[in-house]
DNA sequence: TCCATAGGATGATACGTATCATCTTATAAG
DNA sequence: CTTATAAGATGATACGTATCATCCTATGGA
């Protein structure tokens, strides 16, 4: 690895030689990985947390502790607040997009934006929020956030529209983005619809949004 | 109007006579409108913060100042925070019905739900939250209310319900309920989704959703 | 004119929360 | 083993907020 460095003693002069490096660029006293572990733990804890509970569910205190924590080291881990939340919404979108692409993926071609359809409609996505859409969870709370967020939250939404859109009915790209915004128009609004009401009624919406959005493409 | 008690000396024993019935019954210092009339007036205001701000937009301080008081005479309106934010949603949800049923109303029957739509989606609706539908405008957020208000939530969503389940297309009442809820879905969707957008990307997201709903039906 | 009182104002309390200053400690390098 | 230092802990501060006790005052009736 280091073989070409380990013999100082042919360095002339002040050229960097590897006990330089390791005092300048080497000094972790901790496994390099630790702190990144614990700062996405933070982050997974967060996001499950703000889907769960809205964005003022993941208070510093209650986030840390739930990742084994106090609330003193969180400023080491983000510059404020506003931070972690944006990442935990970034990491929860990952999270839906993941399942919904590796759903979308083992279904033909055609068919894949049906599947998307049935497992964002499935009752045990909406009995967990903590791992579902993050738009339908707090879609609302997120149009009333910070200007200086904003732009940010733009941008994770047409990420999840272009990781979603290659799979939407329709001929032209321009087609399959008007199917996008009518499908996840829907999904979203049954899941926030459906959650309002008792556990029967609400797998009635879900099943009567996916017979809507199925027969109307 | 109260002429048969006007003479007390008429009266035998221990009845009631007009002095009697004032101190006991009619001693109001203040015009017996004038409590209403505030109390109205506290609820509006904070159904507009709820709705433009989310369920803690309405700060027990800030509705009392928008209705030009202070926060101690809340607790004269109200036994609780969560007795406001139920009558405050209450009041939001008249607001949309009778916005929607005027609009329909005026229309022909068979179109009236085609009016609801275009109403609901309208620009200015997704531009004004504070006079818009509260399904829209913290949906989600209702979701994870405490459970003693569920039951009273529910009730407001199914009358909203049974106000637009006539203007709903479909031939038999389970139709229209069908109707009813993918409509919704679709409508409540679509503006969460593009308040999250800039503005004229916002506005192609609800006219999508208008001519995606004009269509499906 | 005076009084009783309900509506409203003042002020206090208790709690949650974001943020930051300062202290402690684990650990890789020497 | 020692040491430097970054990760984390403790504790303090400041602010917002719900709630309530207590005071003030406008006003209809006498």
């Amino acid at each position: 690895m280091d073989s070409s460095l380990s013999s100082s003693s042919r360095s002339q002069g002040p050229r960097l030689h590897p006990g330089m490096i390791s005092s300048i660029l080497l000094v972790m006293r901790y496994r390099p990985e630790h702190k990144i572990e614990t700062h996405e733990k933070i982050v997974k804890d967060a996001s499950r947390r703000v889907r769960a509970e809205g964005l003022n569910g993941a208070a510093v205190a209650a986030v840390m502790r739930d990742a084994g924590l106090t609330h003193g080291g969180f400023y080491k881990h983000f510059a404020s607040k506003d931070e972690l939340l944006i990442e935990s919404l970034k990491e929860g979108f990952q999270d839906i997009i993941a399942s919904l692409v590796h759903a979308a993926e083992q279904s033909p071609p055609g068919e894949a934006w049906k599947t998307i359809v049935k497992t964002y409609l499935r009752p045990e996505m909406s009995e967990h929020p903590e791992h579902g859409c993050p738009l339908a969870t707090l879609g609302p709370e997120l149009a009333r956030v910070d200007k200086r967020m904003k732009p940010q939250i733009v941008t994770e939404l047409v990420n999840y529209k272009s990781r979603m859109v290659p799979f939407m009915p329709g001929r032209r790209t321009a087609d399959k983005e008007r199917a996008f915004f009518a499908i996840f128009s829907t999904m979203i609004g049954a899941v926030a619809l459906g959650r309002l009401l008792p556990d029967p009624v609400r797998d009635r919406v879900l099943a009567n949004a996916q017979d809507f959005l199925l027969r109307g493409f």
